[in-house]
DNA sequence: CATTATTGGTTTAATCATGCAACCATTCTT
DNA sequence: AAGAATGGTTGCATGATTAAACCAATAATG
């Protein structure tokens, strides 16, 4: 591969973005750790992925500060991976991918899982608003540069 | 790398978007879509992307239905790549990266872009929300199966 | 009209990342 | 105490990515 570029220092906040999430396992791993997983194994179980890579990735993840390894609950001396509070900010990312496959990578009466409401059991719903509540679409939007704040 | 696990089959729609647009070039193309570029020489310009690591990625994503590959507008006999109405649902994924980067990637004071929506010059919001129009967050979710629509 | 630059690639070689299998020390279960 | 599970590490083969050179067709320039 060639050192990967390093979008760190990129304006743009969302190249920053998937410098630190943008690789092929990362936010699987966060999805699974949405979905409650907590343990080496479970990950390494769910995704099929190889260890030397998961462990590379949990650290990575833990690094970037999405997970944290913390003493398991039950007075053990194991380790468990949790989503922090910046890990938890991925929610929308998920969200809006999970609806963008729903919509376009399924047949429509294919099997799928859904995300819902746990109090109402209805679905989720993303949109994206201007200050006024309007809901709008890409081609209502601009990009625009914030100067350094001094 | 030997073959990337492919997770088309998978029931979880994020998993299948991420097998779409999750590797490392893609969303950076599609971000550059959302901001305008069309030319096979701009994305490469913007990105630094080897050249035949993009023509593999363009025609990728022409191949899922992302990009479209159009005869350019201005009478000419050349081409360019453009957002089909799928790929522009991909708006919100962008914006939630561009969000989680805003919020946890850059230095309080350093310089970034910024999403606004064109009329109003406000930034844009993006919430998740029951049908009641409560907004949620992962905690009050929950994943259920949709069985096959017959 | 001849020259040069740009576009949109392809090909090649070197290098890096990934997956797989084997191995290992520690902890948990029985 | 024996065996299994946990959470890794190491080595190798192979695939993915890159940089660089090259190229044909078109567009721009003088």
């Amino acid at each position: 591969m060639v050192a990967r570029k390093s979008l760190k220092g990129d304006y743009c906040p969302s190249a920053r973005s998937l410098d630190v999430i943008g690789d092929w396992w990362s936010l699987l791993i966060v999805r699974d750790a949405f979905d409650g997983l907590r343990r080496f194994s479970e990950f390494q179980k769910s995704l099929g992925i190889a260890k030397n890579i998961l462990t590379d990735r949990l650290r990575t993840l833990v690094a970037s500060g999405i997970l944290e390894l913390v003493p398991m609950s039950d007075s053990s001396t194991r380790m468990e991976y949790r989503l922090t509070a910046m890990g938890k900010d991925l929610f929308p990312v998920m969200v809006a991918l999970r609806q963008f496959g729903e919509r376009h990578l399924f047949a429509p009466a294919e099997e799928h899982s859904l995300l819902v409401d746990r109090a109402s059991g209805q679905p989720v719903q993303l949109d994206i608003r201007a200050r006024d509540g309007r809901s709008i679409g890409p081609d209502e939007t601009v990009i625009v540069k914030v100067p350094d704040g001094k």
